[in-house]
This record gives C-alpha cells, sequence and structure tokens, in this order.
DNA sequence: GACAAATTGGATGTCAAGGTCCAATTCTCG
DNA sequence: CGAGAATTGGACCTTGACATCCAATTTGTC
C-alpha cells in the first residue's frame, strides 16, 4: 500500500540519523539498506529539493539530515517523495455537490487521515528511541562495513 | 493509496446494494458508478470468485449481492480484489530478526492495521444509512437512467 | 592544474496495473 | 429449437512506477 519509493526513502534517512556525524555517500547508503543503488540517487535527490536532507558534491562530500531527528517526521519525509493523496471531492467528478464527500469516500478519506495522523505524530528520534525492540533497518546497517575502505 | 480496482469494487457493490431487486447488468452498473464497461466485468468476476456477489447468465441474468449488506464490510470487498499488505516481516529480507519488526516497520504496519480495522468495522449497511449526507455514489446513480430500455 | 570522488541530470529499459476488444459460452424467452 | 441477452475468458494495448546506465558537473587533494 506505501510504494517502494517511500520505504527506500524512510531507510535512508534512519540510516543518516545513525550517522550523524560525517556525510554519508550514496554508495554507504544503499549498501547500508539494501536499495538499488542507482534509484535510491534519485529518491535522495528528491528528500535534497523537500530539504529533508542536504548534500556536497565531490570528495569527502554526501548526505546529511537537514534537521535534527526530532523535528523529522515520517510524514515529512512521506509527502516529499510520495505524498498521500486524500479525496477532497468526490472521484465520480460529480461537482454537483461541493466539496461534501458521500458516506463511502468519507470513510476512505478518513482512513486516510489516520494514517497521515499516525504519520505526523512521529519523528524520526521516537523510532530511533523505541525500547525493548530491534534496532531500525533490522540491524543490517550495522553488521555491515560503514566507513570501510581499502 | 488505495487501488483503482479497490475504488471501483466499492462503487459496484454499493449500487448492487441499493438495487436488490433485481439482478444488475454490467452495463447498468457501469453506467451507474462511471467505471469503464469492460475492465469493471474483470473486477466483478474476482467478486463473483470471492463470493461477495452472485452472477447468472442470460437473458434478465446479471449480478447481485450474495450476502445482505449488514454482513458486508468494507474490508471484504478490499480483500477480495486488491488485499491491504501487512508487513509481517522485515522487508530487508533479514530472517535474522524472526518475525520481530523494527521500529521503523512496526510504525508502517500499524498504519496498515488501522486502516484494516477501520474497514472491517465498517458494513455497507452503515454506509447506505449514513445519515445528514449526502447519497453514496454521489446521487449520479439517481440522476441517470438506470432502466431505460427504448 | 590534474586527478579522483562524489552528486546531478537525462535517456532508456522493464514490468505490472489499468483498460480495451472480441470470441466463446450460457441462459431465458418466444 | 433458435435468437438474443448476458457473463466469461483470452489476447492485446497503454501508462506510470521502479530501475539502470552514462555523461556532465562540482569539490577536495596532491
Amino acid at each position: 500500500m506505501f510504494s517502494q519509493t517511500v520505504e527506500y526513502a524512510l531507510r535512508a534517512v534512519v540510516h543518516l540519523a545513525y550517522q550523524a556525524e560525517v556525510p554519508q555517500t550514496t554508495d554507504q547508503i544503499a549498501a547500508a539498506t539494501r536499495v538499488p543503488k542507482a534509484y535510491l540517487a534519485k529518491v535522495l535527490q528528491q528528500l535534497c529539493q523537500a530539504n529533508i536532507v542536504q548534500s556536497r558534491r565531490g570528495m569527502g562530500g554526501g548526505m546529511w539530515l537537514a534537521r535534527p531527528p526530532g523535528q523529522l517526521t515520517i510524514l515529512d519525509v512521506v509527502n516529499a517523495v510520495d505524498p498521500i493523496r486524500r479525496i477532497r471531492h468526490c472521484p465520480l467528478g460529480l461537482s454537483a455537490h461541493g466539496v461534501r464527500l458521500c458516506p463511502l469516500h468519507k470513510r476512505l478519506d478518513s482512513a486516510l487521515a489516520a494514517v497521515e495522523d499516525a504519520f505526523r505524530s512521529t519523528t524520526l528520534a521516537e523510532i530511533l528511541a523505541e525500547p525493548n525492540t530491534s534496532r531500525p533497518l533490522c540491524d543490517v546497517a550495522w553488521a555491515l562495513p560503514v566507513t570501510t575502505k581499502t
């Protein structure tokens, strides 16, 4: 139900939240999050334009979070790459009823609203701090060499 | 976020709930719900196989609901054509953690669960009976000639 | 300045969802 | 029975999401 792109963007952002010290290259993020490198680059560009992450080119460059994790919600990330499309008017195209939705679409839309709210009220910081569970990215990131260079 | 197919299936089922008396042909349903006729036929077949609607061929044939609207939930319809895919194990493919999800995917999945619950707890009958709003299908069905035949 | 490391942008490929079309089948009615 | 009404099933087309590849650009280091 959520697009691959959303999944990828969230993984990338979680990784960046952990590696806050130094800019992460696309290669590093791709390896840690198991996302196809070339496509990840596109997704990161979108996050860049939405001012979720910042980037620097050239040697020593890479990506990092534009804000502290406590000020970055899941919804911010989702909206940057694949916004939740709320139902704002009748999908049948009839403008006869103005903005009022019929009961069917009101239910559908309120389900969307619930998702939106859940995402809006969860910051990255909360995800990182969650107690009593396995770590985000399923510990994959930490089992892999992240800064290794021969 | 919900597929077109889900939208079409729900419209069709709502229409059938209103026209409970007599079998509705694909043409009639398509006209009332503004869904492409040929594609609607495919969707209706899926609903048929899932035992949501029943059909009869030949003259006087058509489609009708297999159960009373009070015993048919939105979730039933959704699951018949495009089931909600809950997140049951780490999308990164690591089986190292067994079934336990990391905090990130736990949040995503619980959003899916919320949608599923909302859909499970809403019957067609409730949608038809909703007070104080415009009617399902945005009254389009009632403005169109449904049984007209020259 | 030259080289290597990194992002950026454009062109292209692949695949499933959405959509169309037509022939085959099944049913009812006269 | 036969004709017409309707579903059923298969083949096909189109489009956007996902993904890949390569050239251009920017940046740091020697």
